[in-house]
DNA sequence: GTGCGTGCAAACATTTTGCAACTTT
DNA sequence: AAAGTTGCAAAATGTTTGCACGCAC
Protein backbone atom coordinates (compact mmCIF):
# COMPACT_ATOMS: atom_id res chain seq x y z
CA UNK A 1 0.00 0.00 0.00
CA UNK A 2 1.21 3.53 -0.88
CA UNK A 3 1.33 6.23 2.26
CA UNK A 4 0.04 8.87 0.61
CA UNK A 5 1.41 12.14 1.31
CA UNK A 6 -0.64 14.91 2.18
CA UNK A 7 0.56 18.22 0.29
CA UNK A 8 0.90 21.34 2.40
CA UNK A 9 -1.84 23.59 2.23
CA UNK A 10 0.64 27.00 1.42
CA UNK A 11 2.24 24.56 -1.60
CA UNK A 12 -1.72 24.07 -2.41
CA UNK A 13 -1.95 27.81 -2.51
CA UNK A 14 1.04 28.41 -4.52
CA UNK A 15 -0.39 26.37 -7.10
CA UNK A 16 -3.69 27.74 -6.92
CA UNK A 17 -2.12 31.30 -7.46
CA UNK A 18 0.29 30.17 -10.09
CA UNK A 19 -2.86 28.97 -12.11
CA UNK A 20 -4.73 32.29 -11.35
CA UNK A 21 -7.44 30.27 -9.07
CA UNK A 22 -8.31 32.96 -6.29
CA UNK A 23 -7.78 31.73 -2.72
CA UNK A 24 -11.21 32.18 -0.94
CA UNK A 25 -12.21 31.42 2.19
CA UNK A 26 -14.80 28.94 0.96
CA UNK A 27 -12.31 27.57 -1.32
CA UNK A 28 -9.68 27.17 1.94
CA UNK A 29 -12.66 25.33 3.80
CA UNK A 30 -13.18 22.69 1.32
CA UNK A 31 -9.11 22.11 0.91
CA UNK A 32 -9.13 21.89 4.75
CA UNK A 33 -11.83 19.44 4.56
CA UNK A 34 -9.80 17.41 1.59
CA UNK A 35 -6.51 16.96 3.76
CA UNK A 36 -8.85 16.30 7.05
CA UNK A 37 -9.08 12.62 5.46
CA UNK A 38 -7.89 10.45 2.71
CA UNK A 39 -10.93 9.74 1.63
CA UNK A 40 -12.49 10.22 -1.74
CA UNK A 41 -15.45 12.90 -0.57
CA UNK A 42 -18.61 13.73 -2.53
CA UNK A 43 -19.93 17.66 -2.96
CA UNK A 44 -22.37 17.19 -0.70
CA UNK A 45 -20.14 15.06 1.75
CA UNK A 46 -18.03 18.00 1.72
CA UNK A 47 -21.05 20.67 2.26
CA UNK A 48 -22.22 18.63 4.99
CA UNK A 49 -18.69 18.99 7.14
CA UNK A 50 -18.53 22.59 6.33
CA UNK A 51 -21.50 22.98 7.70
CA UNK A 52 -20.42 20.52 10.86
CA UNK A 53 -17.21 23.19 11.45
CA UNK A 54 -16.92 25.57 14.00
CA UNK A 55 -16.43 28.50 11.29
CA UNK A 56 -19.09 27.40 8.80
CA UNK A 57 -18.82 30.48 7.15
CA UNK A 58 -21.29 30.50 3.97
CA UNK A 59 -20.59 27.98 1.56
CA UNK A 60 -22.95 26.48 -1.33
CA UNK A 61 -22.78 23.20 -2.75
CA UNK A 62 -22.67 24.98 -6.17
CA UNK A 63 -19.57 26.56 -4.89
CA UNK A 64 -18.38 23.22 -3.77
CA UNK A 65 -18.77 21.74 -7.14
CA UNK A 66 -17.24 25.40 -8.85
CA UNK A 67 -13.71 25.09 -6.76
CA UNK A 68 -13.65 21.05 -7.21
CA UNK A 69 -14.08 21.78 -11.38
CA UNK A 70 -10.89 24.22 -11.01
CA UNK A 71 -9.58 21.96 -8.44
CA UNK A 72 -9.52 19.50 -10.92
CA UNK A 73 -8.33 21.32 -14.17
CA UNK A 74 -5.09 22.47 -12.50
CA UNK A 75 -4.54 18.91 -11.42
CA UNK A 76 -4.68 19.23 -7.10
CA UNK A 77 -7.56 17.38 -7.12
CA UNK A 78 -8.71 13.76 -8.69
CA UNK A 79 -11.98 12.73 -9.12
CA UNK A 80 -12.83 9.48 -9.15
CA UNK A 81 -16.35 7.39 -9.93
CA UNK A 82 -16.62 4.47 -6.93
CA UNK A 83 -20.23 5.19 -6.27
CA UNK A 84 -22.58 4.91 -9.23
CA UNK A 85 -24.31 8.44 -9.14
CA UNK A 86 -22.15 11.02 -7.59
CA UNK A 87 -18.26 11.43 -8.13
CA UNK A 88 -15.85 11.75 -5.38
CA UNK A 89 -12.85 14.29 -4.91
CA UNK A 90 -9.85 13.85 -3.27
CA UNK A 91 -6.10 15.78 -3.24
CA UNK A 92 -3.80 14.55 -6.01
CA UNK A 93 -0.02 14.34 -4.74
CA UNK A 94 1.61 17.44 -5.92
CA UNK A 95 5.30 16.05 -6.45
CA UNK A 96 5.06 12.53 -8.19
CA UNK A 97 1.92 13.13 -10.91
CA UNK A 98 0.85 9.29 -10.30
CA UNK A 99 -2.46 9.61 -9.91
CA UNK A 100 -3.42 6.44 -7.03
CA UNK A 101 -6.13 4.33 -7.16
CA UNK A 102 -8.57 2.96 -4.77
CA UNK A 103 -10.16 0.03 -2.96
CA UNK A 104 -13.81 0.18 -1.87
CA UNK A 105 -14.70 -2.51 1.15
CA UNK A 106 -18.44 -3.85 0.93
CA UNK A 107 -18.73 -4.19 4.21
CA UNK A 108 -17.25 -1.41 6.08
CA UNK A 109 -17.37 1.23 3.15
CA UNK A 110 -13.79 1.85 4.24
CA UNK A 111 -11.54 3.31 0.94
CA UNK A 112 -8.13 1.99 0.92
CA UNK A 113 -5.34 3.57 -1.25
CA UNK A 114 -3.79 1.23 -3.74
CA UNK A 115 -0.56 0.89 -5.08
CA UNK A 116 -0.33 0.39 -9.17
CA UNK A 117 2.24 0.27 -10.17
CA UNK A 118 1.89 -3.04 -11.52
CA UNK A 119 -0.24 -1.49 -14.21
CA UNK A 120 2.90 0.23 -15.54
CA UNK A 121 3.69 -2.88 -17.63
CA UNK A 122 0.26 -2.88 -19.08
CA UNK A 123 0.30 0.48 -20.25
CA UNK A 124 4.12 -0.14 -21.93
CA UNK A 125 2.31 -3.12 -23.28
CA UNK A 126 -0.16 -0.75 -24.83
CA UNK A 127 2.23 1.55 -25.47
CA UNK A 128 3.98 -0.89 -27.69
CA UNK A 129 1.30 -1.66 -29.49
CA UNK A 130 0.71 1.80 -31.13
CA UNK A 131 -1.83 3.75 -28.13
CA UNK A 132 -0.28 6.87 -27.09
CA UNK A 133 -1.37 9.33 -24.25
CA UNK A 134 -3.05 6.88 -22.70
CA UNK A 135 -4.69 7.85 -19.32
CA UNK A 136 -6.66 5.04 -16.97
CA UNK A 137 -9.08 4.53 -14.40
CA UNK A 138 -8.87 1.57 -11.76
CA UNK A 139 -10.86 1.00 -8.92
CA UNK A 140 -11.33 -1.91 -6.50
CA UNK A 141 -14.47 -3.40 -4.83
CA UNK A 142 -14.10 -6.33 -2.59
CA UNK A 143 -13.49 -7.29 1.25
CA UNK A 144 -10.85 -5.26 2.96
CA UNK A 145 -8.21 -7.03 5.60
CA UNK A 146 -9.95 -5.68 8.87
CA UNK A 147 -13.46 -7.24 7.64
CA UNK A 148 -12.17 -10.44 6.03
CA UNK A 149 -10.68 -11.15 9.47
CA UNK B 1 -6.45 -7.65 -27.87
CA UNK B 2 -8.84 -10.52 -26.71
CA UNK B 3 -11.09 -11.06 -29.79
CA UNK B 4 -14.54 -10.44 -27.77
CA UNK B 5 -17.12 -13.76 -28.87
CA UNK B 6 -20.74 -12.56 -28.86
CA UNK B 7 -22.49 -14.70 -26.91
CA UNK B 8 -26.22 -16.14 -29.28
CA UNK B 9 -29.30 -14.97 -28.52
CA UNK B 10 -30.56 -18.35 -27.45
CA UNK B 11 -27.55 -18.77 -25.09
CA UNK B 12 -28.93 -15.34 -23.77
CA UNK B 13 -32.52 -16.15 -23.45
CA UNK B 14 -31.58 -19.41 -21.85
CA UNK B 15 -29.77 -17.41 -19.32
CA UNK B 16 -32.50 -15.39 -19.08
CA UNK B 17 -35.29 -18.06 -18.45
CA UNK B 18 -32.87 -19.66 -16.32
CA UNK B 19 -32.75 -16.49 -13.57
CA UNK B 20 -36.86 -16.05 -14.15
CA UNK B 21 -36.25 -12.88 -16.63
CA UNK B 22 -38.87 -13.14 -18.98
CA UNK B 23 -37.99 -12.70 -22.80
CA UNK B 24 -40.59 -10.12 -24.10
CA UNK B 25 -40.23 -8.62 -27.76
CA UNK B 26 -38.44 -5.39 -26.07
CA UNK B 27 -36.13 -6.92 -24.40
CA UNK B 28 -35.25 -9.06 -27.60
CA UNK B 29 -34.72 -5.97 -29.66
CA UNK B 30 -32.25 -4.77 -27.22
CA UNK B 31 -30.34 -7.21 -27.49
CA UNK B 32 -30.29 -7.25 -30.80
CA UNK B 33 -28.89 -3.86 -30.04
CA UNK B 34 -26.23 -4.99 -27.79
CA UNK B 35 -25.38 -7.58 -30.25
CA UNK B 36 -25.24 -5.63 -32.92
CA UNK B 37 -21.73 -3.99 -31.89
CA UNK B 38 -18.91 -4.70 -29.49
CA UNK B 39 -18.99 -0.72 -28.31
CA UNK B 40 -20.79 0.12 -25.10
CA UNK B 41 -24.04 1.80 -25.58
CA UNK B 42 -25.90 4.23 -23.08
CA UNK B 43 -29.60 3.69 -22.88
CA UNK B 44 -30.75 6.60 -24.84
CA UNK B 45 -28.34 5.32 -27.84
CA UNK B 46 -30.16 2.39 -27.47
CA UNK B 47 -33.73 3.74 -27.63
CA UNK B 48 -32.58 5.95 -30.62
CA UNK B 49 -31.44 2.49 -32.38
CA UNK B 50 -34.55 1.08 -31.65
CA UNK B 51 -36.82 3.88 -33.11
CA UNK B 52 -34.45 3.43 -36.26
CA UNK B 53 -34.83 -0.41 -37.12
CA UNK B 54 -37.35 -1.61 -39.25
CA UNK B 55 -39.79 -2.84 -36.79
CA UNK B 56 -39.38 -0.34 -33.66
CA UNK B 57 -42.99 -1.43 -31.84
CA UNK B 58 -42.98 -0.08 -28.75
CA UNK B 59 -40.19 0.63 -26.02
CA UNK B 60 -39.69 3.08 -23.34
CA UNK B 61 -36.46 4.33 -22.03
CA UNK B 62 -37.49 3.38 -18.64
CA UNK B 63 -38.24 -0.03 -20.05
CA UNK B 64 -34.24 -0.07 -21.49
CA UNK B 65 -33.39 0.98 -17.55
CA UNK B 66 -35.06 -1.78 -16.29
CA UNK B 67 -33.74 -4.40 -18.98
CA UNK B 68 -30.20 -3.26 -18.73
CA UNK B 69 -30.58 -3.27 -14.83
CA UNK B 70 -32.20 -6.64 -14.78
CA UNK B 71 -29.36 -8.02 -17.18
CA UNK B 72 -26.61 -6.74 -15.07
CA UNK B 73 -27.84 -8.56 -12.23
CA UNK B 74 -28.27 -11.95 -14.13
CA UNK B 75 -24.61 -10.82 -15.23
CA UNK B 76 -25.41 -11.06 -18.81
CA UNK B 77 -24.45 -7.32 -19.24
CA UNK B 78 -21.71 -4.95 -17.61
CA UNK B 79 -21.89 -1.44 -17.12
CA UNK B 80 -18.85 0.97 -17.21
CA UNK B 81 -18.57 4.58 -16.94
CA UNK B 82 -16.59 5.96 -20.01
CA UNK B 83 -18.88 9.18 -20.60
CA UNK B 84 -18.85 11.14 -17.15
CA UNK B 85 -22.68 11.70 -17.47
CA UNK B 86 -24.43 8.47 -18.17
CA UNK B 87 -23.60 4.79 -18.29
CA UNK B 88 -23.13 2.61 -21.10
CA UNK B 89 -23.48 -1.10 -21.17
CA UNK B 90 -22.06 -4.00 -23.16
CA UNK B 91 -22.42 -7.54 -23.46
CA UNK B 92 -20.63 -10.27 -21.40
CA UNK B 93 -19.14 -13.25 -21.90
CA UNK B 94 -21.26 -16.05 -21.14
CA UNK B 95 -18.91 -18.42 -20.88
CA UNK B 96 -15.86 -17.27 -19.02
CA UNK B 97 -16.41 -14.93 -16.64
CA UNK B 98 -13.63 -12.29 -16.92
CA UNK B 99 -15.11 -9.17 -17.61
CA UNK B 100 -12.92 -7.09 -20.39
CA UNK B 101 -11.81 -3.69 -19.92
CA UNK B 102 -11.68 -0.91 -22.91
CA UNK B 103 -9.65 2.10 -24.32
CA UNK B 104 -11.84 5.11 -25.39
CA UNK B 105 -9.99 7.06 -28.49
CA UNK B 106 -9.64 10.75 -27.40
CA UNK B 107 -9.71 11.47 -31.19
CA UNK B 108 -12.09 8.95 -33.09
CA UNK B 109 -14.07 8.27 -29.77
CA UNK B 110 -13.42 4.69 -30.86
CA UNK B 111 -13.51 2.19 -27.98
CA UNK B 112 -11.35 -0.64 -27.81
CA UNK B 113 -11.02 -3.98 -26.00
CA UNK B 114 -8.14 -4.64 -23.94
CA UNK B 115 -6.55 -7.55 -22.73
CA UNK B 116 -6.38 -7.22 -18.65
CA UNK B 117 -4.82 -10.50 -18.02
CA UNK B 118 -1.88 -8.29 -16.83
CA UNK B 119 -4.27 -7.01 -13.68
CA UNK B 120 -4.30 -10.65 -12.62
CA UNK B 121 -0.56 -10.14 -11.04
CA UNK B 122 -1.84 -7.31 -9.15
CA UNK B 123 -4.89 -8.74 -7.95
CA UNK B 124 -2.78 -11.62 -6.33
CA UNK B 125 -0.78 -9.08 -4.60
CA UNK B 126 -3.98 -7.97 -2.99
CA UNK B 127 -5.09 -11.08 -2.33
CA UNK B 128 -2.19 -11.76 -0.27
CA UNK B 129 -2.66 -8.69 1.72
CA UNK B 130 -5.76 -9.68 2.80
CA UNK B 131 -8.07 -8.44 0.68
CA UNK B 132 -11.38 -10.45 -0.32
CA UNK B 133 -14.02 -11.17 -3.16
CA UNK B 134 -11.96 -8.68 -5.06
CA UNK B 135 -13.36 -6.77 -8.44
CA UNK B 136 -12.73 -3.84 -9.95
CA UNK B 137 -13.13 -1.41 -12.52
CA UNK B 138 -10.40 -0.72 -15.31
CA UNK B 139 -10.21 1.47 -18.12
CA UNK B 140 -8.18 3.74 -20.27
CA UNK B 141 -8.20 6.62 -22.23
CA UNK B 142 -5.90 7.83 -24.94
CA UNK B 143 -5.18 7.62 -28.82
CA UNK B 144 -5.52 4.47 -30.65
CA UNK B 145 -2.85 3.34 -32.95
CA UNK B 146 -5.35 4.41 -35.58
CA UNK B 147 -5.48 8.10 -35.11
CA UNK B 148 -1.47 7.77 -33.35
CA UNK B 149 -0.05 6.82 -37.42
C1' DG C 1 -10.34 48.50 -10.67
C1' DT C 2 -10.49 44.20 -13.03
C1' DG C 3 -11.50 39.79 -13.20
C1' DC C 4 -12.53 35.93 -10.93
C1' DG C 5 -15.70 33.94 -7.35
C1' DT C 6 -20.09 33.68 -4.88
C1' DG C 7 -25.02 32.69 -3.65
C1' DC C 8 -29.40 32.03 -5.19
C1' DA C 9 -32.78 30.27 -8.22
C1' DA C 10 -33.66 27.83 -11.92
C1' DA C 11 -32.41 24.60 -15.57
C1' DC C 12 -30.71 20.30 -17.03
C1' DA C 13 -29.71 15.38 -17.67
C1' DT C 14 -29.88 10.89 -16.14
C1' DT C 15 -32.03 7.52 -13.67
C1' DT C 16 -35.73 5.81 -10.51
C1' DT C 17 -40.46 5.03 -8.77
C1' DG C 18 -45.70 4.39 -8.55
C1' DC C 19 -49.39 2.56 -10.68
C1' DA C 20 -52.77 0.35 -13.65
C1' DA C 21 -52.86 -2.39 -17.72
C1' DC C 22 -50.80 -6.14 -20.09
C1' DT C 23 -47.74 -10.54 -21.43
C1' DT C 24 -44.96 -14.39 -20.65
C1' DT C 25 -44.62 -18.68 -18.47
C1' DA D 1 -53.57 -17.80 -12.84
C1' DA D 2 -49.34 -16.01 -11.10
C1' DA D 3 -45.46 -13.56 -11.65
C1' DG D 4 -43.09 -10.48 -13.96
C1' DT D 5 -43.09 -6.47 -17.44
C1' DT D 6 -44.68 -2.35 -19.72
C1' DG D 7 -45.83 2.66 -20.64
C1' DC D 8 -46.84 6.85 -18.88
C1' DA D 9 -46.30 10.53 -15.71
C1' DA D 10 -43.97 12.20 -12.08
C1' DA D 11 -40.20 12.36 -8.87
C1' DA D 12 -35.55 12.08 -7.38
C1' DT D 13 -30.76 12.82 -7.95
C1' DG D 14 -26.51 14.93 -9.27
C1' DT D 15 -24.65 18.63 -11.67
C1' DT D 16 -24.56 22.95 -14.44
C1' DT D 17 -25.84 27.70 -15.80
C1' DG D 18 -27.38 32.73 -15.62
C1' DC D 19 -27.11 36.65 -13.21
C1' DA D 20 -26.22 40.40 -9.96
C1' DC D 21 -23.33 41.26 -6.18
C1' DG D 22 -18.79 40.84 -3.81
C1' DC D 23 -14.01 39.91 -2.88
C1' DA D 24 -8.92 38.74 -3.99
C1' DC D 25 -5.26 40.32 -6.45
Amino acid sequence: MKKHKSPSKEALFAKMRENKVKVTSQREKIIDCLLSTSQPQTAEEILAKLKKSKAPGKCDLVTIYRSLHQFEKINIVQKSFFSENSAQYCLNDLDDHHHHHHFLCKKCQKIIEVDSCLLDSQLKNLEKKGFREISHRLEFFGICPDCAA
